[in-house]
DNA sequence: ATGAAAGCGCTAACAT
DNA sequence: ATGTTAGCGCTTTCAT
């Protein structure tokens, strides 16, 4: 790669630089730079020249000095859960789609099980000095918060209508999605259980409870304890579904509020029997799963649409396009399957 | 944030530096490096002067400066597509949790529609000087392959045994895999269709339709031309399965390179009523996606596994534990579903 | 249109 | 155990 500066602290071998590009070229590497971000700034031979070079030896700008000079990296970070649950994983698709043809990174990071690793996974993502963030939770530490407000940089939660948001939001509303699901099945049934996640999803969990609540109310009927239930992990649909049958053999419907539960009670009740006649409706909060299993209600939330607008609502606010906090509410549908 | 350097050229408001801390710590800039690096170095009181002069103003380390200077980061960059496809997005979250504790992050890029694409894309990836990289894909432009090789870090290819890898290779066999399911349907069939996706997905494609022509040789049979058909999307499973078995009526069973061929197909072979009595068979590449639908035989793959594996392997090579390029093959299982 | 100088916030090497 | 010095490879600013 040619001569360095004097330099006996470093290994020697390092990759190619502007400099040596610069130096191929027959151009100063302040040449090269500008070449690099602004070409038509430089006469056309000039271009030439530099193309060449760069060609010949490989050359590779790095960004970690460019950023570190700039105050600026075009490094985006997404903070999620479980990509082989399809909603999650289709809103992060939908994230890196809406980059286009734009020159930006998207740095994945998984929140992990509690709001503490959470904001360690913060700290290690703003280390990295971004751009902007997406993170699909809305519930953070007091420090995760105070993180990412003195970070400066455009913030977009999703996952809920937060009321309490750090920056802006881009989601749909879980508590108007359970009270829809509610209503619809408050045509048909009246006594109708509710199988939740444990509660550290933290104000989702919550809204979701809320939106249940809302629903029955709104047909006159009072909740009942006994067919509320929290289910210990996302697995338990079947026996959850056994347990109440046995319990409260009365109950006519069960939303459940996550796809892994619903997808296994479904199974269980046609393992049961139960299908025919129908003993028990059953509602899934997400339709991925769900979709190709027979007679489940379920909703239809644009996970993908809402991942997309969120990475656009970080650009538009890059671009000083816009620049106050925003806040989407995407639409969701009803589902039946037959 | 204190006083800076002389510095009339740069904005005035930056983010808490190393030298900030120092200052309120009462310790040389070093020192705090010193501690975030190898805390034990530092004396309990230095060490607890810096913290409490962190947490004061709320310091960040930059990670851009530390990686230019030791020329090295901690980013390990994912190249893959479309994470709604869910055997991909399983890979990734094994890539991911496979990190652990350990302090890497995961830079995730799609590599679009083609080699061209995603040689933009490595390049790209490569300017932010990763640590190391996973690429689920083994069909490479010969400037990607020069690319990595210069990049002189471990690379991990995951998606296909390529018998040219760059580096080393974490996977299974595609030609294995359909070869077995080959096999498997000729117990009971001789007249197996194979439906791939357009040739794009390079020597995996490839590979898929060497699988299902050694499995005919093994029980004898002779591949018909008309039977093998390449789809022009993904969604198309259906409609080619109602075209095949129009225009080759004996057709007994069809062999889907694709989840969502197969789980289409499925779809239509009952709307059809062409399940009682079975009038064809329907094998599946993947299992995720016709899990919950009768009667298809499918590959249970460990994506998961292989993700994580791939990630193993990187972070061996890091340490120095390994040295040498290495090759790991993950068997896959053949699932009925009734 | 091109170049020279300064410095981004750290780490490696060499003191002390 | 802690400090000093000299960069890492770029971009910004100012000069020509």
């Amino acid at each position: 790669l040619g001569s360095r500066r004097a330099n006996t602290h470093r290994s020697p071998r390092t990759r190619a630089r502007a400099t040596d590009v610069a130096r191929i070229a027959n151009v100063s590497q302040m040449t090269v730079s500008r070449f690099l971000r602004e070409p038509h700034t430089v006469t056309v031979g000039t271009q030439r020249r530099i193309a060449a070079a760069m060609r010949k030896i490989g050359y590779v700008p790095n960004r970690l000095a460019g950023a570190l000079a700039a105050n600026r990296t075009n490094i985006i970070c997404m903070i999620t859960a479980d990509l082989r649950n399809p909603t999650l994983a289709a809103t992060v698709q939908g994230v890196c789609d809406a980059i286009g043809d734009e020159v930006y990174q998207i740095m994945l990071a998984m929140s992990g099980r509690s709001p503490a690793t959470e904001e360690r996974i913060i700290r290690e993502c703003l280390s990295h000095r971004p751009c902007g963030m997406l993170i699909h939770n809305t519930t953070h530490t007091a420090l995760s918060r105070r993180m990412l407000q003195d970070a400066d940089i455009p913030i977009v939660e999703v996952g809920n209508m937060t009321r309490n948001p750090i920056d802006s939001v881009v989601s749909y509303s879980n508590f108007d999605a359970i009270k829809k699901l509610t209503e619809h099945l408050t045509a048909t049934c009246s006594r109708i259980a509710f199988v939740g996640l444990a509660a550290r999803y933290g104000d989702r969990a919550k809204s979701r409870r809320d939106g249940y609540f809302a629903g029955l109310k709104q047909a006159g009927i009072k909740p009942d304890s006994n067919r509320i239930i929290e289910a210990p992990n996302a697995k338990s649909g079947g026996q959850i579904l056994t347990e109440l049958v046995q319990s409260q053999p009365d109950t006519d419907a069960v939303i459940f509020a996550g796809g892994d539960l619903a997808y296994d009670a479904v199974l269980e009740r046609r393992r049961r029997g139960w299908e025919e006649p129908m003993r028990i409706a059953i509602a899934s909060y997400d339709e991925a799963l769900v979709r190709s299993l027979p007679n489940v209600l379920s909703l239809r939330i644009p996970r993908y649409d809402i991942g997309r607008r969120a990475l656009e609502t970080i650009l538009l606010r890059l671009r000083g396009s816009i620049t106050e906090p925003t806040r989407v509410e995407f639409p969701f549908e009803l589902l039946t399957s037959h």
